[in-house]
DNA sequence: GTATTGTGTGCATAAAGTTGCATAAAAGCA
DNA sequence: TGCTTTTATGCAACTTTATGCACACAATAC
């Protein structure tokens, strides 16, 4: 029979005693971040759990935690005031939370394109250097080394999905839970032949891709086909700019796709506003959707999307911050918040002549 | 005949004293969360319910809460207690839970093919019919009809993904990850043509999609083409019995491809031994991963696999019903926990042969 | 009443986990 | 180089946890 793991096991296979994987596990200082990185990846082999002590006695110091709160973003973008930015709510949402809670928060931007905890953007922030947060709030994507670093210092919590090697805490949207709203109602509508776009972006955008994906899973649950010439953007190969992909929609369109859903709402204005350049006309004659719920330009029609819910995942952020801190509930949690699907303007019922026709359907 | 259900019989079942069982349901501290869990488990499906018969003692410390927990599953396979079923490892961290805080968890088995609130299994349980629960567990996919009629009622909890109109919390593994682990791996070994195998199951089987559209996301990212012929049995039209998709995938095989990620560790097994029996051997002519950490079969090698972390998913499933009973933090969340990547002896460098040639690769 | 059955709990104990102190190795420093 | 300081780890004593034994108590049976 296997034999129990224990720390004992886990010391002998590394070699080690057992009053230092102990340390290990309670988080005792003294103890080399190198032989402590191969207790936990061990123990982590072997499945072995280490479970808080039952009794939780005195613990909860009161003097105010400290959090900061980094923002991954040009200072002149995010301080452009003209259109609410999502950041916005975020933070606001953040902050409602802290200040129901007693915390102190800190906010910084860095520069997206430093790659380094040394890197000026960081090295300016003097509390961050003197180790005096006990957790950190990454708003947007961060470099990875970036996030690896911080998450070997202090608890991080990701306001978007990071992708990474080591696991991240993260809260963001249920993109798989919109996606399926909006193609549910397609479906409803009668439409068939629905196809998927998005702008090709760096390597950060996992969003466009987890849509993707969202997509692929859900007309497989609704029992239709993905036609892969229906597809924009996505495979490795493609890489088309949003004026080509525009047009491959347009093409696609006429030989009989319905409605397209776009990876996030600013590409389905696009593609409305290049339809109607080449006379086709939305909801009429072919849908589109979108994904944000960002306010719609004064020109577009009110677009059909997935509404992310900004407010709350910085008030649920701040929350899963908190408990990280006070190291209950350890392992990395990724919390997908339900979005709302709002009804727009630019969707109608599935075209019947163009699902059924070729080209010449739609001039 | 049977014998009548009492705490010697869990006892003897589970072979630890009856002292052991008793404590368990008296939440004593002390308890090998582990423990607590198997019997719990064996409990339910035996049908014993301890229902605290002395009320008149002034023993009630500020009336604890009361949950409900619902398992979806035949009693029949649920009982066997010979290897340790991930439902024993839900129901541990969830009675963990319930033990640190304080709360009363009732356990039922409920008959999966029944459909509304009214049928026998679930009217038979007194608590539910008279309202007095604050909250609901369920595990494993009910239908969507009782988890609606449920919502309506009571906070409600899934310890899987569950399908569904209206949002329903859930907490589960967290399948992109656990996917992207196991592709990450493989890529790094070499291999670039990787299918991926499902069995058909009913419509509950939201994860074997979602595996899918994992696998889909992933590949991409890596920058690998998906080619349909390598994925078997997801698209609508696909019904194939393993058997076919087995011999499906052997054809693959000797058509190039090099690794199979399957939707769940007991196809892979079924997978590998298929191959066995024609002459192809794994990992040195194919690999093969799964996805769940079940224990291996006795015949089989130590399967490559993404490692569910169930107890975790209970605790973390009673902490969230908690905070809902509490009317905190109401929307739906869908929490995702991360998993570990198992290493067994089922991959191995990708076949620099079978990858370029054709059909008379391997044989 | 006394026997019987079922359940809760104090106490003992082995196994597992933690920690004070000593010490070896590494790093500063003149 | 040789001396001090720091860091990381082992040893062994200590603490905590999980569970069985045995008995107490209550409800029912006879």
């Amino acid at each position: 029979m296997a034999k129990r793991v224990n720390q004992q096991l886990i010391a002998d296979k590394l070699q080690v005693s057992r009053a230092t994987v102990s340390r290990c596990f309670t988080n005792h200082p003294g103890i080399n971040p190198e032989t402590r990185g191969k207790v936990f990846k061990l123990a982590a082999a072997l499945g072995y759990n280490h479970l808080e002590p039952r009794t939780g006695k005195g613990r909860r110091k009161s003097s105010p935690n400290r959090y900061g709160v980094l923002i991954c973003t040009d200072v002149e973008s995010y301080e452009s005031t003209d259109y609410q930015s999502p950041g916005e709510n975020l933070i606001a949402g953040l902050s409602e939370f802290s200040q129901l809670n007693n915390l102190l928060m800190e906010i910084h931007c860095v520069d997206p394109s430093e790659k380094t905890l040394t890197d000026p953007s960081y090295a300016k922030i003097e509390t961050l250097g003197r180790r005096e947060w006990d957790g950190v709030v990454l708003v947007y994507p961060f470099p990875e080394t970036i996030v690896d670093e911080l998450n070997l210092q202090v608890p991080v919590v990701s306001l978007v999905e990071q992708y990474s090697g080591t696991p991240v805490n993260c809260v963001d949207v249920d993109h798989h839970r919109g996606i399926a709203l909006i193609l549910r109602r397609l479906s409803d509508l009668g439409h068939k032949r629905i196809g998927f776009m998005t702008h090709r972006y760096g390597f950060d955008a996992n969003w466009a891709l987890r849509r993707h994906s969202a997509y692929v899973e859900e007309m497989t649950r609704l029992g239709l086909m993905v036609d892969p010439a229906n597809v924009l953007n996505v495979r490795p190969t493609d890489r088309l700019v949003p004026e080509e992909a525009y047009a491959k929609a347009l093409e696609r369109t006429r030989y009989g796709v319905t409605a397209w859903v776009c990876a996030a709402d600013h590409q389905a204005y696009g593609l409305i506003s290049f339809f109607q350049q080449h006379g086709v006309k939305t909801p009429a004659d072919v849908s589109v959707t979108g994904f944000d719920g960002i306010e719609k330009p004064d020109w577009a029609p009110e677009l059909t999307t997935a509404v992310i819910p900004y407010y709350e995942i910085g008030q649920i952020g701040g929350r899963r911050l908190e408990d990280l801190a006070q190291k209950r509930f350890g392992s990395a949690q990724h919390v997908m918040l339900d979005c709302t699907l709002r009804e727009g303007e630019t969707v109608g019922p599935a075209t019947s002549g163009s699902a059924t026709s070729g080209p010449a359907a739609i001039n």
